[in-house]
DNA sequence: TTGCGTGCAAAGGTTTTGCATGGCA
DNA sequence: TGCCATGCAAAACCTTTGCACGCAA
């Protein structure tokens, strides 16, 4: 936890930028490698990772695992604590991650504590089902 | 779904045993194949993750992954109809599964279902977090 | 200058796949 | 007998680590 790093180098800045661009869904180490390369700023995969596990310690962004075929995923939360309370809705057919948040969900948090004395932690519970479109076929 | 498969062997009746025996918390496809060959009775790696992929399919065993050093966890469900329809909470400290069925949870279906469109899968679906005990220290 | 940060390549794990053989029905 | 299931090894991935060099402060 306790981190001694404290160098800012262009690197880290170019990590947290496209993380900071994809905050509204997550991402992969790989994805962000290939976007720099895209970019044309290429950051060593090393790196990412090094970095990637720097900033999910000190609770800048976010780490968990859909599924271990995409390997782990990160999303920036920032100051930001909504994704931390709201659910994800995961689409086993065509594979979208859905974002929801509302007040009948955020009950649902109350109520498995005080009934059930389970605490959920929404970094890592991805509920899984069928969306609109997939469910019609 | 529409399994193909439906030759029973003496390895798939190995490997599911395992599962029964570990039904308390979950294992891995290394800790199966450790087992069996402490047993005496090796089975492939290649074969366990197969049947493991089928067996999830099928909604016996449930696939979580917990963190992404440790690998994919099997648990062994049953074939009880009843775990497809509540809900399944999963203490990541203990490791405990926790089958939940009451009047709520069943009526976020519905919201789910009717505010947002989506269509939960039990069979997949795992809630993460901290049990009584767990939360406490 | 000091020492962390970076990149490369290699290593370490887990999971998947190809292919020939063996076993169930 | 026809096919699926199995086992082995190799491949494919993701992630971590060792080491020398570069760069921030």
């Amino acid at each position: 936890m306790a981190r001694s790093s404290n160098y800012n180098t262009k690197q880290k800045e170019r990590i947290l930028n496209i993380l900071i661009e994809n905050s509204s869904v997550h991402t992969t180490a790989g994805h962000i490698a290939q976007c720099l390369q895209a970019q044309g700023t290429p950051v060593g995969i090393a790196t990412i990772y090094r970095y990637l596990d720097q900033l999910a310690d000190d609770g800048i962004i976010r780490k968990y695992t859909i599924d271990n075929k995409t390997g782990a995923c990160y999303q920036y939360i920032g100051e930001k604590k909504e994704c931390k309370e709201h659910f994800h809705l995961k689409c086993v057919k065509c594979g979208r991650l859905f974002h929801v948040k509302c007040e009948y969900l955020s009950s649902l948090d109350k109520h498995i504590l005080s009934h059930h004395g389970f605490t959920i932690d929404h970094t890592k519970t991805v509920l899984y089902g069928y969306c609109d479109n997939c469910s019609e076929n």
